[in-house]
Formats: C-alpha cells, sequence, structure tokens
DNA sequence: TTGTATGCGTTATCAA
DNA sequence: TTGATAACGCATACAA
C-alpha cells in the first residue's frame, strides 16, 4: 500500500481497487466473472447479469455502477455459461461442400450476414464430398448449436435424427423428396427446362448436355430438366456427357461431344458456369469453334466472372440474396416456435442472364409487343 | 405396463427402460445428460464422464455398458458445458472482409479444414469493411474461443486487448508493423518488387500501377514495393490510380491511365487480378490494344480463373495451402504452450505465374544457360 | 477402477 | 428493484 499525504481522489481509488481485482484473477489464474464484477460495484452477481440482459428491471444507478467495474475489468458475459441455462447458444451451424468453388461463397457470405443481423453466428463445418456430412454430424450435436442449414444432400436416417434431437433443420438447395423438412432452393429442373425451351425456339435442334458429377443432385435435376423438356418437344435425343464441375472437364466434355456426334452441336447446356466456360475457351479458342454463331453455350449460376467482357456467358442466376434471406428467416423462425413450425418448402425460380454465347429466341411477351 | 406370459429377453427389457428414459427426458423437457446415462448404465454419472475421455481409465465392461446406454439415449456430451469447465470451446474465431471475392474462399476453405485436422472448429465473423472488426471483437470475447485468425488490420489497442485477455491470435496476411504479434504472411512488398523488375527486365518503360483501395495495407505493400523497384531502376515514374479490388475498377483504371498518359503505358500493374482482368477485358475487346503486344498486364493472387484460357494472366500466386497450415500451427502451438509461444512472423514468397498477358524477361538463370 | 463431492459462470425463480 | 439460491451439464480431485 502507497502512503499519501493528501487522501486520493476517489477516482484514482476505484482505480486502484480494480487493479487489485484484476491482479487477484491473473494470480488465481482465473477468468473474470460477473462475480468479481459485483464485488468491485458492490452489488449482487444477480444484479450484475441483470445489467446485461436487455430489457431487465435495473436501476440507472446501479446500471451505471455495474458498468463501469464490468469496464475496468474487461468483463464480458461467458456465453458458453449463459447458453447452458438458457439453452441458446447463437450459434448456427452450416454445412457446405466445396467452399473453394465459385458458387458457394456468395452463399455463405449472404448467409453469414443474414444470421448475424438476427444476433446468431455461423459455425462452419466444410467437408469435401457430400457423403462426409455423416462424419460431422456428430460435432453438431456436441456444440449445442441452435439450428443447422445444410447444403448437402441427407439421408432420410440423418433427417429424422434431427427431428428426433428437436435441432431446427433447413436444408439449402438440396430437394429432398418425400420427406417433409424446411428447406429453401432455387428450382433447378424448371431452369434446365427454361434453358431447352429458349435455345430450341431459337432453332437449335441437335443439343449437347454437359452434367455435373453422379453425385450432385443439383446435377441430376438441371439435366433431367433439361433432357426431359427436349422430349417433349420432341427434338433429336440430347448427347449426354458428364463432368465434374470444373473448368478442365468442360473441355473434356466438349470434346466427347464433337467425337460423339462426328460434328459441334448445336447447343451445349452445361451443368454449371465453370464447365461452360472451360468448354466455351476450348471452342473458340483451340477449336475456331463460333460461339454463338455455329454453337451455343449456357451454364447456372451467374458466377461474377460470367459477367466479364470476355466471358460474358449465357446462364441461370440463382436470387442467393433471397434464397439466404428466407433460410434466415425459417431458420430463425423455427428457432423462436420451439419445433411447432411447420415443414415449408421455399423455391425460388431462376432468372435468365442472356449474356453473349447462346442465340435466343425473343420472349413470347417481347414478341407480341413488336 | 405391458404384461407378458414369458418373461421379456433381457435385450427386450432394456430395450424398455431405454424408452421409459427417453420419454421421461422428453416429458420433462430436459436434454438427455450423463447423469441419464449413468442411471440406465447403473454406475457414477463421473463413470459415464471417463468414457467419453480419451484415454481415461475405464474397465471394458463398464465402457461397454456405459456405451450402449449412451447409444440407446442418442446422448452426446454437452460441449458448452464441457468448455465451462475445461475451459476449451474447440472453436476458432476466423474473421475476413470480403468472403464473396474470389480470394478468401480459398483461404477459408484451407483454414477450416487444417483446423478440423486439429480438432477445432471455425466460427465465421464476415465483415464488409475492415474498420467493422472493432464491432464484433465483443462477440470474439463472448463466445469463449480458444484463439482467432484475423484476416484484417488491427489497431495497436486491438491487439493488446488480444495479449490482455491471454487470447491466442494469428494474423493472416496483414503486416501490422511495430507489433510482435504471430502472423503469417505472404510478401506482398516483395511480390510488387517482383513484378516491376521482370516487367522492367523485359524492357517495359512507361508503367501505370492501378492499386486497390486506400484502405488496404495488402493494396498499400504491393504498390510500394512496385513503385520502389521503378525508382530504383531508375525508370520514368510510374502513373498512379486506385480502385477497389473489382472488376469495374479494372476498366476505370485503364481508362485513366490512358488520359492521363495520353496513351497506353508500356505495363500496368494491377492490385490484384479481379481489377486485371477488367483492365485486360477493357484493353483487348473495347479499345483494341495488343496485350501483350503494345501493353503487359499483370495481377495479384492468382484466382482461379486466372488460370483460364481466355483470361490466362500473368499473376503471382499466393501459396495458400501452406499459408492456411502455417497459421493452423502457429494458432494450436499458442493454446496447447498456454501463451509462452514467443510471436513469430512466417512470411511466404508469392510465386510468379507467367500467363500471357505480360512480356517477362527471361530469368538471370535462364539467360546463363542459353 | 470406481464413486462422491465440488466447481465452472451464468440465468431464473422467488421472496424481500 | 434487489439479493439469495438453485439449476444448467460436465470434468476433476480425492477417497475408497
Amino acid at each position: 500500500m502507497r502512503k499519501t499525504k493528501t487522501p486520493l481522489p476517489a477516482d484514482s481509488v476505484a482505480a486502484t481497487r480494480t487493479a487489485e481485482y484484476k491482479a487477484a484473477v491473473v494470480r488465481e489464474n482465473r477468468r473474470v466473472t460477473s462475480y468479481d464484477v459485483a464485488l468491485l460495484a458492490g452489488v449482487s452477481q444477480s444484479a450484475v447479469s441483470r445489467c446485461f440482459k436487455p430489457g431487465a428491471s435495473v436501476s440507472p444507478t446501479t446500471y451505471a455502477r455495474v458498468m463501469k467495474a464490468a469496464a475496468g475489468l474487461d468483463y464480458i458475459p461467458n456465453a458458453a455459461a449463459r447458453s447452458l441455462i438458457t439453452r441458446r447458444s447463437n450459434m448456427v451451424a452450416v454445412v457446405m461442400c466445396h467452399v473453394a468453388n465459385l458458387y458457394y461463397p456468395e452463399a455463405l457470405a449472404e448467409l453469414s450476414q443474414q444470421l448475424a443481423r438476427r444476433g446468431k453466428r455461423v459455425l462452419l463445418f466444410t467437408v469435401q464430398h457430400e457423403d462426409e456430412v455423416e462424419h460431422i454430424l456428430g460435432d453438431i450435436w456436441q456444440y449445442q448449436v441452435d439450428g443447422a442449414i445444410i447444403a448437402a444432400t441427407l439421408s432420410d436416417e440423418q433427417v429424422q435424427e434431427f427431428e428426433r434431437r428437436g435441432l431446427p433443420l433447413v436444408v439449402f438447395n438440396r430437394n429432398l423428396r418425400g420427406r417433409t423438412v424446411n428447406s429453401v432452393l432455387c428450382d433447378q429442373y424448371e431452369a434446365g427446362r427454361m434453358l431447352a425451351t429458349r435455345l430450341a425456339a431459337a432453332g437449335h435442334r441437335q443439343f449437347g448436355i454437359m452434367a455435373g458429377p453422379d453425385g450432385s443432385a443439383v446435377a441430376a435435376e438441371r439435366r433431367a430438366g433439361a433432357c426431359d423438356r427436349l422430349l417433349e418437344l420432341g427434338l433429336p435425343p440430347p448427347v449426354l456427357v458428364t463432368g465434374q464441375f470444373d473448368y478442365a472437364s468442360g473441355a473434356r466434355g466438349l470434346r466427347e461431344l464433337i467425337e460423339r456426334l462426328g460434328h459441334p452441336p448445336d447447343a451445349v447446356i452445361c451443368g454449371n458456369d465453370v464447365m461452360a466456360l472451360g468448354c466455351l475457351d476450348l471452342a473458340r479458342h483451340e477449336l475456331g469453334i463460333d460461339v454463338p454463331g455455329t454453337m451455343s453455350v449456357a451454364g447456372f449460376d451467374a458466377v461474377e466472372p460470367t459477367g466479364w467482357l470476355s466471358c460474358n456467358l449465357t446462364t441461370l442466376r440463382q436470387p442467393m440474396h433471397n434464397m439466404a434471406l428466407a433460410a434466415a428467416d425459417l431458420l430463425t423462425s423455427m428457432i423462436e416456435s420451439h419445433g411447432s413450425h411447420l415443414a415449408e418448402k421455399r423455391t425460388f425460380a431462376p432468372q435468365l442472364v442472356p449474356g453473349a454465347t447462346a442465340r435466343l429466341a425473343p420472349l413470347a411477351g417481347a414478341s407480341l409487343a413488336a
């Protein structure tokens, strides 16, 4: 204790006491708790707790003293302890497959933002293939998240486990047939149909379809939509190849299409943009094919590079912002309703981005206006 | 109770008891706890706890009984409760600025994977601008993460707060001058120098430098490296413009360069790849400039599209995989050493990706061999 | 190896 | 409005 002739001003005394407290906490290798703050502020621990709960009843003077003590001690409530009793962790598990791919980051960024706006943080689970999801479910249960948004295909058993555990679940961009589960998706089947319709209307007859990998549900639906529509229209059966959703696959796919047909198809519908760009580059820069003069190329997703001059791809956009918003809303609503929320499927329409790599017929509405 | 003439087989009895337990848990609106498992397995709660702790001493029979009971009740230890006592949440905060940008997703995916391998999960904090970081620090303290990896510039005070709270911190790809803080980075200054050197050696004299936004430390270092090197080489002062790291900025920047010079520069060093591609597209497709014949264009990051045929950009690659690995290692080591880990800065060299948008002189070594 | 007892840091209930 | 007290679900020291 330092001795002074004149008594210390109140502020200084407070500062000294605060410093002593902090030293004690460090010495005893503890964390700063609400109890420390209470002691320093001269109130009960529950008073401190109430000060950090919005809308609790505390007198202004108590509040001020507590906040001052808390600030001095760098006190922040411990979310783990809180979640133990409130049963709310304010964390949401987000599961994604290829975060490094071009389309997921946008979804993730939007989700993170929308959830943050609702006071929830994203606990991220990345996985290389969709079938690895099983391995991380255990972690999801452990971490006591308030809910999960999963951009992967779940089995019936897996969905049931969510239900059994009462864990709110939103499936993102996967169409789980036969299961009533909350989901947000872009209508991939319709997207495939739409592209086929518009291309066919422009006079293309021989189609090549370069689908995504076999494991992908999204790929399967886009392919099915396009194929079904072409069949309906009575066009010659399209030639079908598959790729891995990557750039190299796009080039390989086009080579295979040409080999099987003996010539380039009139139009190539690619499973996603990256494949479409691989296809496009090969056609233009290696094979010297006139796109869209003699061959049209289109993709899905409208990822950023498709808007660039040198790409300017014809593609279909998924309204990612709205989808993320919907997912966050659905999940929040489930969390808040404690399971009484009815399962809902929110499907968004894809939006055609004309680009310059495909000849498209004008819309019916446009021709009327002409 | 169902009455049966013959006694139920042991398995069936167990199943019935398990079902009763589950029903009770639901009825009382509780969660399944280690205590429930203990009761069902006929052991103490601590025995259950030990069964879920790797390397604890439990007899095989106890272990088997506990695990059976646990499986029957879908029991999983509660990580929040555990973290309260172990002081480990097994969560790491990752803070990033524009997750939707092309370069971050790769970093995030790598980080998530490397951390998962070490038993840690990523709690994601996304932010629009680097100066918003301040707002999320409070959340970081709350969530009791074991450490943080931050891809944003921190102020001295902010770094000090991490130290004060004893929270392990790794700064990702930001060079915090004057502060001893663990960081992993790619040498952006050297990258700028390298590009200037190689372009100058190929005979380019009049440079345009299209830097990234003013707020970005990475942008500033790349620009400084290039400028300093050009000055050293005694070349005419480069014309300097800035952009926002986006595609549109690249085109705008080139227009501005041409306007200020009266003609295209010999070479444009762009602050990142996306701007470089914007610049390149404008030059080739709108202005009809021969790239790299009369003007060279180069960028930084080697994001995926730069490898595509129609882009094939000359750029510098950051060894993201190694950087993520280093960051995860640094952080784990800090966490495990309880603060005795000495601050370390791990700097990785950028790697030139020649591409086809810039004339580059052969390396000194190559010319010797000739 | 096993069980008992205690504490982690908070919120919630209730009486004052 | 305030304070005492009891959970929340687990891990750990200690005794058996």
